[in-house]
DNA sequence: ACAGTTACCAAACAATTGTTCGGATACTTG
DNA sequence: CAAGTATCCGAACAATTGTTTGGTAACTGT
């Protein structure tokens, strides 16, 4: 049932030089192949290990094969997203709820527009589940939460909203997600700036 | 300069058969490939052949190479898609400026609902136009631009807007579209007739 | 220092890809 | 019917891909 790792991985953490160190460089690598070769395809073994310095076997040893590889580098950049919003957001005075929530959609944006390969991987698979879960899961309805709770808490720092706080947040997630698509299916440079006026325009519409 | 079919196809059309007969049929495998292989990868010359019935071979007389014939079929999607968007307008009484927009927008989402398929690869390119124009092109461009006139339609029937036309059109297709990929990258079936009351609640918010 | 375990690599295998070349086929023109 | 031409196909080439196998070097604990 693990995914990735194969059990001979963490059973033998820390012996070996830091471990998985090699794991992380692996990784790390993938991540700047997919930013310099723009499309989630492409993204081959063989590139990775040259990138890294390493033979393509070596890679086996850390993943079953590609398809884990590229779960899990989509797993670890969603981890790093969600770690820039947050930062993002506690970087802002703790009593300005909106400009919490502005600041979230503004990291957000900056890790789509700065990371084009990264985002269209992470947001540009389909059918992968087969299984009809009830409730939609997934990366992205994680986020798509976080943004609920901050609707949420500037809904109780008294800024009324005009639609239910869950129904905002998937719009205004639906909106960044819309407008760094059209941004990256048309790359003028000139608009990469954009893109944060957008969706801070997005936000009024949806406060009363 | 041309583009795809080579000059000989386009100077000896009506001749033999019905001409340019096995591109159109081309085109069409190629699309039912890409409706049943989910990506935009993995839309091989190979497979279109065989789905078509004939030789990879032949592919190269109608298209010069993979990328040409990729181009031709999202040339082919993207009039395709026109064509709905506009006679879903005009289904509608030419009366009734707002429910033509909705028309419009209605039409793109099934097709987008449709054809995911086509949808990723008409949308999911990136770093395609090195040239750097000031007016950005392309055929989204274009169907924004027929949204900005449904909208300017509305107005001119007395229909306030809470933004701009052009600004309204740009964002309702940003939701649309970003609705549609949250949509794609969470296959959850019961979600796909939620699109069209999301972009109706979408427009709502744009009017005063 | 020695055995045991682990991380890594060089080489090769099978499969698939885009693409090209020469010939066979069917139609049009005279 | 003959000549000409455009259309299509079978076969092959070179390149790249994911993946496996066996071996080598490094680090562990004793």
């Amino acid at each position: 049932m693990s995914d990735e790792g194969t059990a001979a991985v963490q059973r033998t953490r820390n012996r070996w030089g830091e471990g998985e160190r090699l794991r992380g460089e692996i990784l790390d690598g993938a991540g700047r192949v997919l930013s310099e070769l723009g499309g989630g395809d492409g993204l081959t073994i063989r590139g990775v290990a040259r990138v890294v310095g390493i033979a393509p076997a070596s890679i086996y040893q850390h993943f079953a094969d590609r398809e884990a590889l590229v779960r899990g580098l989509i797993a670890h950049e969603f981890d790093r997203l969600r770690d820039l919003m947050r930062a993002a957001d506690e970087a802002v005075d703790a009593g300005d709820a909106v400009g919490r929530l502005r600041a979230r959609l503004h990291a957000y944006c900056a890790f789509a527009v700065d990371n084009p390969g990264h985002y269209r991987l992470m947001l540009g698979n389909g059918a992968e589940r087969p299984a009809p879960d009830r409730p939609p899961a997934g990366p992205l309805v994680d986020v798509i939460d976080t943004l609920r709770v901050a609707f949420e808490r500037c809904a109780e720092a008294g800024h009324a909203l005009r639609v239910p706080a869950d129904r905002a947040a998937v719009m205004v997630f639906v909106g960044a997600h819309g407008r760094v698509a059209l941004l990256h299916s048309n790359p003028g440079e000139q608009h990469a700036r954009a893109v944060t006026p957008f969706v801070d325009e997005f936000v009024d519409l949806l406060f009363v």
